[in-house]
DNA sequence: ACCTTTTCTATGGTCAAACCATTGACCAGT
DNA sequence: ACTGGTCAATGGTTTGACCATAGAAAAGGT
């Protein structure tokens, strides 16, 4: 037998989902729900746990508060990717391979889908690396946003989102005492100008195979990297 | 101000993460548990649908029931893949974009990492696809099979989850009226032989190189289907 | 001794009725 | 026009009770 705060979370989800509750439109308020279903108000707050849990309502307490549906963002599987990796205790080469895979071919639907206002972002990402040069952690996190710009330009919300989601913890990653040498930084930069330059000449290939490149230097060096953690954890 | 049960929640959620509650564990019980914090009893239950929507607790009714702890596995990673594809409407090019992307390197993992006994399981894999050759749905049903073979022997759990995720919602594009017909499940075959190959040889580019051909085909006859959806929804 | 049936009880599932805490709108006074 | 206080709708939390379930343990039959 179903608990009846599953049923009404799965209700209310379908009904989400399919747009009967736009994005931004509050649900009934929980003594609302709580009469017009017939359940008590500690099912419907269980119903309501639940949905938030999945990022599908986000709640608000005071007047004018209440439950407001929303869409699953990237957000949402950002945190069960994390959940996932923290958990299983995944590899720091698995998580390495699986950013090896995706983002060659981002950079490719890059090339082909960008507009002209995504590669305008696209430049700028690009100065704020190149301008962070000497500050390290700046530089690190100018770095991750670079990387999300090429996955927005590529079209693929899919692929962005799972992209944006392994990002913060490729970030982590890297964010070792001593890892980003000058060297490295150096090697950064030209790697992005030479990716950026095939985007814009709208090249998919040279910039899949550039990307590979880039990626497969990084994380040759991240490898060899004594500190590096050997898997990612809490 | 947090809410108590999400402070509760996150609590449980950190001694599962980090082992304290190993898989299999079971959690106190609901009134331990109320005893413990301090918080009533509805706080606790609704701290537990979370951590339950999260997949890191499963909750059973009954004498000896309870909630035991459980390490986040594929499922909860295809939950919210789908959740996400099915609310924003994800265009079935991207999903099919995003399969492209992954399971090359899934193939070339599989072909350094798999074992002898991953290795008979694909050789049983790639046999059951060609002994359903006349049964459509069967059919449909072993590819999936034989591609989350690979994955599982590319011995990368992430990539792994997310191709699993995904090889669902492929299986829904694929099985639509008309489409598998002899001749693609002949091309399909023949595709997966010389996939097997070059995993058995351990030559990690060709299989690279063959599943990205296989798919790349694929991919260009569900496009060109015409029942075929646009986007993937509920 | 073995199997079947019954009983028991710890546990989650649900409900009801309060009261507290928060917050934004509204209104009064300056 | 601004400031401050008041108010009411809403979520947050507690208490206490009772129901439903599923295994274990006891009882009974073979």
């Amino acid at each position: 037998m179903r608990k009846t705060s599953d049923v009404l979370a799965g209700e209310l989800r379908k009904r989400i989902l399919t747009g009967a509750f736009a994005p931004g439109t509050p649900l009934p308020a929980e003594r609302d729900l709580v009469a017009q279903t017939g359940l008590s108000r500690g099912s419907v707050r269980e119903a309501l746990r639940i949905l938030e849990a999945e990022h599908l309502v986000t709640t608000k307490p005071g007047r004018h508060g209440g439950s407001i549906a929303r869409q699953p963002g990237d957000d949402a599987l950002a945190k069960y990717v994390n959940l996932f990796v923290q958990g299983r205790g995944i590899a720091l080469l698995s998580l390495l391979q699986t950013r090896d895979a995706v983002e060659p071919t981002l950079a490719a639907l890059a090339a082909v889908n960008r507009t002209e206002q995504e590669l305008q972002q696209l430049e700028d990402a690009t100065s704020e690396v190149e301008a962070a040069f000497a500050d390290v952690p700046q530089f690190l996190s100018a770095n991750v946003k670079w990387h999300c710009a090429i996955a927005v330009a590529s079209h693929n919300e899919l692929l962005r989102a799972f992209m944006v989601a392994i990002s913060n913890l490729v970030y982590q990653a890297t964010a070792i005492e001593n890892f980003a040498t000058d060297d490295v930084r150096r090697l950064v930069l030209a790697a992005h100008r030479r990716i950026l330059d095939a985007i814009v000449a709208r090249d998919a290939d040279a910039a899949r195979r550039r990307m590979t490149r880039h990626l497969g230097a990084v994380t040759a060096a991240i490898r060899a990297f004594p500190n590096a953690p050997l898997v990612l954890g809490p």
